[in-house]
DNA sequence: ATGAAAGCGCTAACAC
DNA sequence: GTGTTAGCGCTTTCAT
C-alpha cells in the first residue's frame, strides 16, 4: 500500500494526485464505496462512511472534475450568455446567477455576446461542445434571438421575451407594464411632451420594443399621441451616445419636458449633458431610466428608475435549468416566469421642496 | 460502418455524439491521425488532412473537452479571482482577461472573492481541484494575500503588489507613483489641506497602503505634513459609505480643501454628498479618484482620476500564465511587470473658466 | 451493503 | 506519415 501521498492535506509542495482508488486502499474498501460516500448514497453503513471520510481527509482527496464529467456526462458548468459585463445590470445579474448556481454545485461560465458573431462562438464552445449542462441566454438583439433555435435542444433558459417562440423556458420581467408605470408617473407630474432616448419601435433590441409598447399605452390612455420627432434612437445604450443625442432633442422647435431613457446608463449620460447645457432637471425636463443602477442614487439629480428583482430573476433561471436537468421534468412544456419590479421615484422627476 | 450520425452538422434534433473514432472510420484513418489533424501536427500529408477535415465537417465533430482534459491533464480553463464584479474596475478587467485568454484558447472562470472565506472556496474548487490550468488572483486584502501561499505551486499570477513575497509572477501598476502624481496635481492647484477617503496606512487593503505612500511622498516633498484628522477610513470603498463619510470631513473645525478618494466609486459618492451639502467642487473642495470609470466623465463635475492600462494588465497576466504553462519556462524566477497609468484631469480639480 | 469490471472520448508513447 | 495501445480518474451496471 502506497501511503507516500498521505499527509495532513495542508502539506506544501508537490503532493502527488490523490485518486479515489488511493482513498479506497487507505480505507480498505473499494472505489465504488468511496464514490457512494462522496455522493451521499444511502446504502453505506455508518462505520464504513466514517472510515472513508477519515481517509478522504487524511489523504486530502479532491475530486477530478474532468474525469467526473467524462464518466457522468454532466460537466457541472452552466453558461450565462449576456451582452457584456460592462453594464451594471449584467454584472449584477451575473453575480446573482453565480450565487444561485452555487447552490446546485454549478460553476458559471460567463460568455459575452457583444455581437451575434460572438454568440455563435459561445454556442460552439459552450452549448455545442457538451461543455455545459445548460445555458442561460439573454437574447439582446433579434439576430441573437434567431440563434437560440440553434441550440434549443439543450437545456436552455431565456431571459426576457426575446426568442420566446422557441420551446424553451423563459424568465422575464413585465417590461411593458414597467414602462407604462414610469410614463404614468411622468404624466402625473404634468409632463406632456415626453421624449424617448434609446427606445423606439422595431428596435433590434427586444427590450426597447417592449418599453416602447408601455410608453405608447400610457400615452394612449392619457389621450396623447406619440410624436416621432421625440423618438431618439441610439447606436449604443450607453452614456456617451446618450449625452450626444440630448443635443438633438434640445434643438427641436418644441423641446420635450421629459425624457424616458432606455436604461440608467442612458439616463446618466443625458443628465450630464442637460446639466452642461444649463437645463434644470426636473423643472425644465424630467428624466427617468430603467435598471436602478447604484449610480442612479448618486447622479445630479438622483435618477428615477425601475428596479427589477434581479436576484429572483437569477434564482428562477437556475431553478428552471435544474428542473430540466432532472430527467423527469425534461420534456414538460415550457414555463414562463415573470419577476417583479418597482418604480423608484427620485429627484430627476419630482422636485424637492 | 455506422453513418447514421452523419448529416450536415446543422441538422436539428438529437444527433448522436460524434467521436474521433467515428471521424476516423468515416475518413478511413486511425483516431491518432484525426487527433493529429485537430492539433495541427506537422506530419500529416495534405491529402490525408483534407480527407479528415472533410469527415470532420460531414459528421459535425465537436471535441469533448472533458475527455481531452482528462487525457491531457490540461483543462483549458483559467480562473480569475477578483473581489467582485460589482466594481467597474473589475468587470472591465474581467472583459479584457477573457479577450486575452481567448487568444490562447483558454476559457475564463470568474471567482468572486468577496471575503477571504470565499477565496478559500475558490481555491478548493478551482485551484485545488485540477480544474484550471492557472489562476490570476488579485489579493485585495492582506488576509487574501496570505492565502496565496496555499496554492503557490499552481501556475499563479498575482495582480498588484499584494502577496508579492510569494514566488509567483506578478503584474502591477505603480500605484505609489500614481498617487504621488495626483497629489502633486492637487498641490499645484494650490490645495494644502488634502484629506483622504478610504486611503490610510495599515489598511487591510493593499492598494490603499500604496496610495497612502504616494500621498505622503508628495506631501513630504511639498514640506507639508500628514494630518491624521484628514485620514478617513471606509468600511467599503463604495459610493454610499463615501457619501456618509463626507459629513465627518465637513464637520471638522478646519475642513479640507481637497479629497483624495480611494477609487472613483468613492469619488462619485463624495461628489454627490458635497453637492447635497452645497459645497462647490472644485472651488471649495477639489476631488480626485482612481480607476477612471466611464461614470467619472459624467459626474457633476466630471471627476479627475488615474487611468490604468487595464488591457495591458490583462494581457500581461495571461501571457505570464501561458509562458509558465509551457514546461520550458515553468521554473524560471518570478517576473514582475509594471503597466502604465496616466492622470486624467477633469473639472473636479480644475475649475473651467 | 459492497466489490469487480467496463468504459466515457481523448492524448501520447511507441511501434511500424 | 500513420496505426496500436494504454491509460487519465471517475461513474455505473451488474454481481455478490
Amino acid at each position: 500500500m502506497d501511503i507516500t501521498a498521505a499527509g495532513t492535506g495542508a502539506v506544501p509542495g508537490r503532493s502527488r494526485r490523490v485518486r479515489q482508488s488511493d482513498v479506497a486502499a487507505h480505507a480498505g474498501v473499494s472505489a465504488k464505496t468511496v464514490s457512494n460516500v462522496l455522493h451521499d448514497h444511502p446504502y453505506v453503513s455508518a462505520s464504513t462512511r466514517a472510515k472513508v471520510e477519515a481517509s478522504l481527509v487524511a489523504l486530502g482527496y479532491r475530486v477530478n472534475l474532468s474525469a467526473r464529467a467524462l464518466a457522468s456526462d454532466r460537466t457541472g458548468f452552466i453558461a450565462l450568455a449576456i451582452p457584456g459585463l460592462d453594464n451594471p445590470y449584467y454584472s449584477e445579474l451575473a453575480g446573482h446567477v453565480m450565487d444561485a448556481a452555487a447552490q446546485h454545485d454549478w460553476i458559471v461560465l460567463i460568455e459575452q455576446t457583444r455581437s451575434s458573431a460572438e454568440l455563435e462562438t459561445a454556442v460552439v464552445r459552450g452549448g455545442g461542445a457538451q461543455l455545459v449542462d445548460g445555458v442561460i441566454l439573454q437574447p439582446d438583439s433579434t439576430s441573437q434571438a434567431e440563434l437560440t433555435d440553434r441550440f434549443a435542444h439543450h437545456n436552455l433558459v431565456l431571459i426576457g421575451e426575446g426568442g420566446a417562440t422557441a420551446s424553451s423556458d423563459h424568465v422575464t420581467t413585465d417590461a411593458v407594464a414597467a414602462a407604462r408605470e414610469v410614463v404614468e408617473h411622468l404624466l402625473a407630474q404634468g409632463r406632456t411632451r415626453i421624449a424617448t432616448l434609446g427606445i423606439q419601435p422595431q428596435d433590434r433590441a427586444n427590450a426597447s420594443e417592449l418599453r416602447y409598447r408601455g410608453f405608447c399605452q400610457a400615452l394612449d390612455a392619457a389621450g396623447l399621441s406619440v410624436r416621432s420627432d421625440y423618438l431618439t434612437p441610439l447606436a449604443r445604450s450607453r452614456r456617451p451616445e446618450a449625452a450626444a443625442a440630448v443635443d438633438g432633442l434640445l434643438a427641436l422647435p418644441e423641446p420635450p419636458d421629459a425624457i424616458l431613457c432606455f436604461n440608467d446608463l442612458v439616463g446618466s449620460g443625458a443628465l450630464a449633458r442637460l446639466r452642461e447645457r444649463g437645463i434644470n432637471v426636473p423643472n425644465d425636463i424630467a428624466v427617468a431610466g430603467f435598471d436602478d443602477n447604484e449610480e442612479s442614487r448618486f447622479t445630479a439629480p438622483p435618477l428615477t428608475s425601475v428596479s427589477w428583482d434581479l436576484e429572483a430573476l437569477a434564482q428562477r433561471c437556475v431553478e428552471r435549468l435544474f428542473a430540466r436537468s432532472r430527467s423527469g421534468d425534461a420534456h414538460l412544456p415550457p414555463v414562463r416566469t415573470v419577476i417583479g419590479h418597482r418604480l423608484v421615484v427620485r429627484e430627476s422627476t419630482v422636485a424637492t421642496s
